[in-house]
DNA sequence: GTGATTGCAAAGGTTTTGCAGTAAC
DNA sequence: GTTACTGCAAAACCTTTGCAATCAC
């Protein structure tokens, strides 16, 4: 795999969809934020510097894209605002419940056989902390 | 504690908050239907039923409250659309990715001394599964 | 050329807020 | 009588959608 490369852009060659300049952008957006758990804001904003054009509806599609293409992932949120990040698993956060920042932390892997049996498809799993990280402390 | 009462209501005495009938339905209502992880909008159709006229407005406003008092929990999503239940922790769910309804399965303890350490506050952790449920699976 | 993709603007859904009136203590 | 609380409606916020124009293949 060449250096710098990630995500499998493969993915793209074997479907019928075109890596378009935009969706470049975005990836190259995401990319450049994934350490800290971007909102799709943060994406569009970064994404602009590459292609001043772009929307932010074409954001959105491109992220739900990769999410169903498994390159990227999406995080449930506690404030409405959704966060993406690489596709890890299993991976384990600590959500911040003041300022929403999300952090990762050694992981850890859980996993539960029983909920299978039980008729359950599971595709990931994590675990989550909820608290306040340093910066909101004081 | 008396038979039916699973929350500290005593709480509210403590505090300078008032117990309004309004509360109280929310709460009633959160009760009624805490098996199943409800949505602020089903807490108020519930509500609804115990106090006709109460608005979604102090639905929000006392499910806020509730969480911030410590007796339910809000629940991260994927979709925008927040849940509540009651505080347990540690608790496990499985969130389907189709329907977004939220299971839970027997309790598994996980916990990261180490993020501590680092600095962090850690209120209440659990770990979640995503996948599909047995419904959403044909 | 053809069909996927885009940008825009409008709509959608959930949650919050301002404010005057009301009710709990 | 105070002060917290309420309902309403409007606003805020994030995300999705319709559609004509455009672009990648």
């Amino acid at each position: 795999m060449p250096a710098g490369t990630v995500l499998d852009l493969g993915k793209f060659q074997e479907s019928e969809r075109r890596l378009t300049p935009q969706r470049q952008a975005v990836l190259k957006a995401f990319l450049e934020l994934s350490q800290e758990h971007p909102t799709a804001e943060a994406i569009y904003q970064a994404a602009r510097r590459h292609c001043p054009t772009v929307g932010i509806a074409t954001v959105y599609r491109s992220l739900d894209l990769f999410v169903q293409m498994g390159l990227i992932q999406k995080v449930p949120s506690l404030n409405g605002t959704a966060r993406y990040e690489t596709q890890k698993v299993p991976h384990n956060h600590f959500v911040c419940l003041k300022c929403g920042r999300i952090y990762e932390f050694d992981k850890r892997p859980v996993v539960d056989k029983n909920i299978e049996k039980e008729g359950f498809e599971v595709i990931s799993s994590s675990t989550v902390c909820f608290g306040y990280c340093p910066a909101c402390r004081q």
